[in-house]
RNA sequence: GUGGGUGUAGCUCAGUUGGUUAGAGCGCUGGUUUGUGGAGCCGGAGGUCGCGGGUUCGAUCCCCGUCACUCACCCCA
């Protein structure tokens, strides 16, 4: 049996109504907040991310999905949403007007890890990104957006923390400091956070091995060596956030994966999901449009991992939808009279729905029951010549007798 | 890429200390007398016991390999 590619999912429609939901509450909210939706394209040139995302980082490196296209070029599917946006801007001049700064958009992004709990190698993303505003406050409504989206999905036991890495030349002065810190102890450390010395140092910081935590419980902490203008700008998101009453908890380990980001950097995270505990993640990327040759603009967002939010989620929730009608007809003239009915209905706006396979009343009736219909409308020839039809609440068994043309109007008024 | 766990019906799982036709619940489907759903009752369909090899008179069960799924490392949303 040919079955899906590894790490893809399909999404069943069971679960499609929660998606659904999800993606009603992110439009909404993101709405409100006053961002304006982006449809940018799935797949760009390799070139983008190994530009916007880091060199050597492990997604560039080894969890892209890149091919070659006929003429030649390298195209990657795209791996995150930032830089395709961030290349959209620069493109169309959104920058230019205050109506196309703050962006937020949905859809898949592809990676190829080892799937896993809360990991597939197609997931989707909702995100945002306010782009050419430096004020700290903006860092504050964006964490805000992300904080309260969580809220209204009824997530419950999250954390929300927080940290500022500092721009480029804060990190070199504190990278610094923290080699020579990590030196004299490198032979304590895991494998990893050996091979982390010379390549990222920051991460030993959030390593998960206990002996590596040990060893750095006393290293020097990042935000000590921020710049006046960065400590400043992290103390005023601070305060916005104090002064919204949303809780944070300062996590000064807190370090981001993607080169582009610096300074404030925050992370929402659940206890109930396993290893993969984040559900969504942002912060700012100041350096990235210059990255990509555009101007130097400042700016922020976050990403959510749709999938994780779906497992935190309780199962009964879903979109509302309209009232069932099922139309049961049987019979030599009920059949296709219920069957123009049907059509009738629908031209209505009433959601309405048929079983062509049912030929007795009792089996109409049952699909109905199936279907989860709210209402059945029975039409055998009995009323075809009477003129009438019945109109059965499914729920509390009630029925009355209408006439055909008083139906759609009945239906209209609240069933 | 590395390591652990698991593969029996559509789903959730029993089971066989190796022995004839492999089970349950749920789901699906038919009937329960002729025009009224859900419940009950009675019936039915559906499985190469992941795949390949080995041991054996005989393997779904033991051994080896392989694939898939899964969890964790890594990384990240």
């Amino acid at each position: 049996m040919l079955r899906s590619v590894k790490g893809l999912k399909d999404i069943l429609p069971q679960q499609a109504s929660q998606w659904q939901h999800i993606e009603t509450v992110a439009r909404t909210m993101a709405t409100q907040y006053g961002f304006s939706e982006i449809r940018i394209p799935i797949f760009e040139f390799t070139e983008l991310y190994a530009r916007s995302i880091g060199g050597t980082t492990d997604i560039v490196e080894k969890e892209m999905y890149t091919f070659p296209d006929r003429d030649g070029s390298s195209l990657t599917l795209r791996p995150e949403g930032t830089a395709g946006v961030v290349r959209a801007v620069l493109e169309h001049k959104l920058l230019d007007s205050p109506a196309t700064r703050k962006l937020f958009y949905f859809g898949p992004m592809f990676r190829h890890e080892r799937p896993q709990a809360g990991r597939y190698r197609q997931f989707h993303q909702f995100g945002v990104e306010a782009l050419g505003i430096d004020d700290p406050l903006i860092d504050v409504e964006v964490v805000v957006l992300l904080w309260q989206f969580f809220l209204t999905l009824g997530l419950k036991d999250l954390t929300l923390h927080i940290n500022s890495i500092g721009t480029l030349a804060d990190r070199e002065i504190f990278i610094h400091k923290l080699k020579d810190y990590l030196s004299p102890k490198l032979s304590t450390l895991c494998g990893n956070c050996q091979r982390r010395y010379s390549t990222n140092p920051l991460r030993v910081l959030d390593c998960k091995v206990p002996m590596c935590q040990e060893a750095t419980q006393d290293a020097p902490i990042l935000i000590d060596y921020l710049s006046d203008h960065s400590n400043v700008h992290f103390q005023s998101v601070l305060d916005g956030l104090r002064s919204l009453e949303i809780p944070f908890s300062l996590n000064h380990r807190l370090v981001r994966g993607l080169d582009y980001y610096s300074r404030t950097t925050f992370e929402i995270t659940s206890p109930n999901l396993g290893a993969q505990s984040t559900i969504g993640a942002g912060g700012r990327y100041d350096g990235l449009f210059q990255a990509l040759q555009g101007p130097s603009t400042p700016a922020i967002g976050f990403a959510v991992g749709l999938e994780r939010v779906t497992l935190l989620l309780s199962e009964d929730i879903t979109c509302k939808t309209a009232p069932l009608v099922f139309v049961a007809g049987f019979g030599e003239i009920g059949k296709p009279t219920a069957f123009k009915l049907l059509h009738t209905l629908r031209q209505s706006g009433i959601r309405a729905d048929i079983d062509h396979k049912g030929k007795t009343l009792k089996a109409l009736l049952r699909s109905a029951d199936k279907l989860d219909a709210d209402y059945t409308i029975i039409l055998g020839d009995d009323e075809v010549s009477s003129g009438n039809l019945i109109l059965r609440n499914m729920q509390t068994k009630s029925q009355e007798v209408l006439n055909i043309k008083e139906i759609t109007q009945r239906i209209h008024k609240g069933l």
